[in-house]
DNA sequence: CTGAAAGCGCTTACAG
DNA sequence: CTGAAAGCGCTTACAG
């Protein structure tokens, strides 16, 4: 660790007054360029500080939140978006706190305002209780979420899930697909909830509202699955897109037992990408969102934010719909 | 944030001197239990502080320090050793710095030791260039390596990876395996070392040196891979064990592509468990450590340690190897 | 155990 | 742009 030098010091052994070193120091009051530069070359050159009012202050920490319990095959989106933001604030002078919450409880982020460890803080989701949000607002700490909330005052950055959703449901109707299975995790969650509706109000305006019995909300049990991939069965369907790769897993090993082939018999697709997406076999197509994009985004924004500068509430990131072989049709051709 | 209060203040407001209110909150110089406890209550209803020397020191922060970059299906193991430890700091008073580190750039740690940000790290794994462990062991700071290093003045916590591998070797063994294939992936991480080396030592021993061939290092390319795997197959293994889950993951497909079927004509494991060994159908049989567990130890220790408490040069933590249907064997059965 | 007073070290009007 | 000096606020021997 540095040494802590006192202003005394520095000042006899550059042969200025205390006055004019604290001035350098702070950045207030005039001191000629070269008198300022002095002075940080001698304190770098004795790999020392000095204690100033200053650097007291700002923590020039920054605290970014993750949600303490989380299904697995989610965890990359956010350790992605920590990163990112890390990344960023690491270019910038700020270091980061890790932090996890639960159950809307805000006493690790008071905690960590109330000692003022942190400037402000990135969320890297959509909390289920909103009192973090609230309790946040209310003291006007800078802070950036990313995803989507239904309030203007919240600066937000998130990709557009209607969108994926509805972009997803059209490539599959204009491959022919024409019986869809939708099956959803948790349908609290917005992402999932969003990307959802885009995507099945698509498939409905498109093959009408026949089969509004393949869209299954809130699939979390074991039994619960069992029962969506009977009506999937019974129903015929041959095309099943699920909202995460976890879920997708299961729906894949489930579709193995009964004897189907993907893409053959049954095309599937995910609206969560990760790693083993792209490892299974076949590779399974899915909406695929840049987390370290939207990561170094927030970090970006917040930090404008905290010097004052003005930024805009929403920030859409992009996503892509990586397409792989687990929805392609093999199409009899026609002309041969 | 709380409100900053004098000194003066709080002696106005309590009918004490400053020097009393000082001592109270130094703990330093004898004041009646009676009186801090009035300072303490007085402060806590103003939801306010004071800001003393000592509050200005102690950093109460505790840096990780994850790998930046790392193979994706191991983030994980990084993750929930985080998670681990960032619980038992939290319930200790401690918070945490979220660090990485990459190709033995010690700057961002040396940044948090100069501005006196942390006062220990957690490295939760063991960095290839040493020069990271060398500084911390230079400027003696406090740090817990979850990882092992032949160094006896660093502490550590890890699981025994050389007997994990012996076990897996000997669990294989006595099911009957004959011809059995290692392929690792960077064979300069200790963690594929040690466990590669109990492994195929047993192996040898048992089965004599005769298909030495079948041990692969360093597989990292598609290509090195190919040939691996044109090796396998020629030399008719039966067994093929990976060292970490993605590459499990290509040599199943590679497998699934030459027609084999596991786990009828050849069995499979990985060293290194993750949730998708389990969904994959089959669930493959993989040795397992408990990442939250170490996480928390070596949180504790390296608090102990801050503390300036003796604390064991290595703790060893456990593992576990989760046998799944990947390496079940169908044996013809002798008597009917 | 507590207070009055001296001390330490950074900051800042005031003066040039 | 710089310095001498007064000021602020926490700390700490000294005294009781």
């Amino acid at each position: 660790m540095k040494r802590e030098l006192r202003l005394e010091e520095a000042a006899g052994a550059l042969g200025l007054s205390k006055s004019t070193i604290s001035r350098a120091l702070s950045g207030k009051g005039r001191v000629k360029q070269e008198t300022k530069d002095r002075v940080f070359r001698y304190l770098e050159s004795q790999d020392a500080f000095i204690k100033t009012r200053e650097n007291e202050c700002n923590s020039k920490n920054i605290g970014v939140i993750l949600p303490a319990h989380v299904i697995v095959t989610e965890t990359s989106f956010f350790q992605s978006c920590l990163d990112g933001a890390y990344e960023y604030f690491q270019k910038n002078g700020y270091d980061t706190l890790y932090v996890t919450e639960k159950d809307g409880d805000i006493s690790k982020v008071k905690h960590l305002l109330d000692r003022g460890k942190v400037e402000g803080f990135v969320l890297t989701y959509n909390p289920v209780k909103d009192n973090l949000i609230k309790y946040l607002k209310r003291e006007r700490i800078p802070f950036v979420l990313v995803g989507s909330v239904d309030d203007a005052s919240v600066i937000q950055v998130d990709s557009n899930h209607t969108e994926s959703g509805i972009e997803l449901a059209a490539i599959l109707l204009n491959q022919g697909e024409t019986n869809i299975a939708l099956v959803s995790a948790d349908s609290g969650n917005m992402v999932n909830h969003y990307r959802c509706e885009g995507f099945w109000n698509t498939v409905q305006k498109r093959i009408g509202a026949t089969n509004s019995e393949l869209f299954f909300q809130n699939v979390s049990s074991a039994i619960e699955l069992d029962r969506a991939m009977m009506k999937i069965v019974d129903c015929r369907a041959e095309c099943v897109v699920c909202t995460d790769d976890a879920l997708c897993m299961k729906v894949v090993n489930k579709l193995y037992e009964y004897g189907f082939k993907i893409p053959e018999d049954i095309r599937v697709a995910s609206m969560h990408d990760s790693i083993y997406m792209e490892m299974h076999n076949p590779p399974i197509t899915s909406i695929s969102v840049n987390a370290i994009q939207q990561g170094i985004h927030a970090g970006k924004i917040l930090l404008e934010q905290i010097k004052g500068n003005k930024v805009p509430t929403k920030t859409f990131s992009n996503y892509e719909i990586h397409l792989r072989k687990s929805t392609e049709v093999k199409r009899r051709k026609i002309y041969e």
